[in-house]
DNA sequence: TTGCTAAGCGGACAGCAGTCCGCTAATTTC
DNA sequence: GAAATTAGCGGACTGCTGTCCGCTTAGCAA
């Protein structure tokens, strides 16, 4: 337990610490869904001291990609700089599940951490949560999306993306699965949906699914 | 292995089977998350005769609830029968999120069952799939849903469902989900939902540009 | 009834998650 | 530097999932 960053740690703590996090890496870059036991053992601690670093394989799984992650998450602001609020709204959905997918064993732990029910909220889930809920605080602001509408909605309606086969074609099923929850989303504004032919606030709408050219923004590669 | 009913089974398996089956049910509707170990000692079979009978624990807790699973897919075409093919859809869903959530233990299943990854299209979810592939077919012909969507398609959208807390306000949260997709689905509309404004429907925009109308249905997803 | 055969049984077993606790050694105090 | 104090260590242990395989016995044929 207090896998927080309570006090300093002693050194041969920080050190272990360190340790796991480079064998975590190295095997889970090759074996996903290798065990706990395994990686305690590459890593020469014993299971105790695993857990007292990590509680539970998903608190491992997001340490291990946590800077990866934070900059996903913070493109947030960077998109809602850049575009609007829907269009980076639904840019980032692409971002997250694009990196989800391609790093093979994030997928797997952000479902299980999503699964273990209440963890939602949990641990490292911050910074995508909160990066959420900038978002959404845009859309709110700008009209695009209804206040009733909170982060928490948003994150179990993209739940189905964690259980996306990252093997399979995940990118149309990825696709089809935001291009139904972001119209869904953009149906729910108050000032309703667009109607092209009255051009009403059709403006809303602006977030088709093709998404061409997301080239400029660094997508955030390789972190460590 | 082999689960699957082909052969009568001999009287003794037979009396295996169901003694498990009724074990389980008072089992799992005291303590949800009761271990296989449990059941099968309680059953008094070994562990090899339950895990021949059923290969994974949510294989067994489908089989445990498939009647009633069956009861609420079957209501699919009395609400067809009855009501317009997106109202059906949406009480369906409705239905469906109710009894999950009430039936302590099936909600854990069904996400354990989508969680582990492909097996989605698995054991005992048959049912719930064709009910859905039913009354998709009625909402493409009707042409409230664009055909793009199918079956797997909503399964995923709705996959949020299952990892609502039955302990909390979960009828708020379903509810706010299931008028996100559902939103999202008839938004994607051939024919749009109708502009308050002028009339016209909002058009073909939905489906997005790539992949125009498919036509039929098999996404021949899911490879693997 | 008796014997044959394979379907089915069940417990031993391997490997894992997660806990616990006596021991070790890093750090602090003097 | 030595003693005292704990933070931290690590492996034994519990209980679980899922597999395997030698034994039992249901079902059948004569």
């Amino acid at each position: 337990m207090r896998p927080v960053k309570s006090e300093p740690l002693r050194s041969d703590a920080l050190r272990n610490r360190r340790r796991i996090l480079e064998v975590a890496w190295d095997v889970l870059t090759e074996h996903p869904d290798a065990s706990i036991t395994s990686i305690a053992r590459r890593a020469h601690v014993g299971q105790g001291t695993f857990y007292r670093h990590f509680p539970s394989r998903e608190a491992l799984i997001l340490e291990v990609y946590r800077y990866e992650v934070q900059q996903v998450a913070e493109s947030a602001d960077r998109l809602l700089a850049t575009r609007s609020p829907d269009r980076a709204l639904r840019e980032w959905l692409d971002r997250l599940s694009c990196y989800a997918m391609t790093k093979a064993g994030l997928a797997e732990a952000m479902r299980k951490a999503t699964c273990a029910r209440g963890s939602l909220a949990g641990v490292g889930h911050d910074s995508v949560r909160s990066a959420v809920e900038t978002l959404l605080a845009a859309n709110h602001e700008a009209g695009t999306v209804s206040r009733d509408i909170g982060a928490d909605d948003l994150l179990l309606a993209i739940a189905g993306l964690w259980q996306i086969d990252p093997d399979g074609d995940w990118e149309a099923r990825a696709r089809r699965l935001l291009d139904l929850v972001v119209e869904g989303l953009l149906a729910s504004a108050p000032r309703g949906p667009a109607c092209e032919t009255c051009g009403e606030p059709a403006a809303a709408r602006a977030a088709g699914p093709d998404r061409g050219a997301t080239g400029d923004e660094d997508h955030a590669t390789n972190g460590r």
